[in-house]
DNA sequence: ATTGGTTTTCAAAAAATTTTGAAAGTTCAG
DNA sequence: CTGAACTTTCAAAATTTTTTGAAAACCAAT
């Protein structure tokens, strides 16, 4: 079964976002084939409908599982495998928004942390103390605002916040 | 004049977070450097700080410029041009998010417009249709959103936003 | 404990991105 | 104009990232 016109557009397009993004291509695609298809795919199928290997397969969609926005599926007596993206867009998005947290905005406050405490004692001007603050009371407020939005339960992005910032 | 310690570790973080990003190292690196330098830099002394080619500094600092989060200076009496960050890291970051939803989001809603209206009458299935205008629909949340932010003044994103982000 | 279907690993190859640096282009003071 | 100071360009080189695919590991049924 070949993908239509439709979906290779859509799939390809998932694709090159997910570069600009600093994901990679082939996770992205994986990703958008399993979330526009009904029904979960095996490794195999994925290598057929992206034409790409089977480590490619795995190492991906082990990534896209890590994310949690891919699911392991076990079909009732079938061997193998099979693969599930989240169907539910904003938890996906919520979801990476947590994840990003986690293995970015953490290790930055940390970092940002360090230097500040460093600065007190050395020689460093006024003017790097300065900008070291801003940054981290930036990060800190994103991360407490990231820290709301994912505790929050699902339509919460879309509730109150939105009707928050678009209103009026 | 050689960087501090603390100087360095800031420069390296930033760049490492840049590559997660899809911002390339060194164009992340030159922004840092320009951020925790109080005076405007030459070409020749981003080269040397971060030892780099001159058209490697050339092409990277025309494209922070491309993005306005870095400005050309004049000095008076002299020939060549200095470079300096937008010291306001509120403004940046506004900044930042207004480039992005112009050169990614907006392209991809698009696409999706594109999509959608191809479905109507071709032979898609009602999941495609269901799962492509969920897309839709958050990302136009997400285009008003950022579209409210962008609009407000610089202090909006920590003061109402965050107040309401944060309460209780 | 052996088999065959399946997943995982990972070194090597391929592809994509970034960097270099020399040459060409620009600018402007004299 | 001329030439020195400076900026821009871009093809080739270097580096980084991604992909491949064959071999190893795994695992359930017999």
């Amino acid at each position: 079964m070949e993908l239509k016109e439709a979906e290779e557009k859509f799939i390809a397009a998932w694709g090159a976002i997910g570069t600009q993004w600093g994901i990679n291509r082939t996770m992205a695609q994986i990703h958008a084939l399993l979330l526009i298809g009904e029904d979960p795919l095996s490794a195999e199928e994925i290598m057929i409908k992206l034409n790409i290997s089977r480590g490619n397969v795995n190492m991906n969609v082990r990534e896209l599982i890590s994310w949690g926005i891919v699911h392991k599926v076990i079909k009732f007596g079938e061997r193998k495998e099979f693969f599930t993206a989240e169907k539910d867009i904003y938890k996906t998005a919520i979801q990476i928004l947590k994840e990003r947290r986690k293995r970015e905005l953490v290790p930055i406050l940390n970092l940002l942390q360090d230097l500040q405490s460093q600065n007190i004692e050395s020689g460093y001007g006024d003017y790097f103390k300065k900008i070291v603050g801003d940054i981290h009371q930036l990060g800190d407020s994103t991360n407490k605002m990231l820290d709301k939005m994912v505790k929050a339960d699902e339509h919460w992005f879309t509730g109150s916040l939105m009707k928050f910032l678009v209103k009026k």
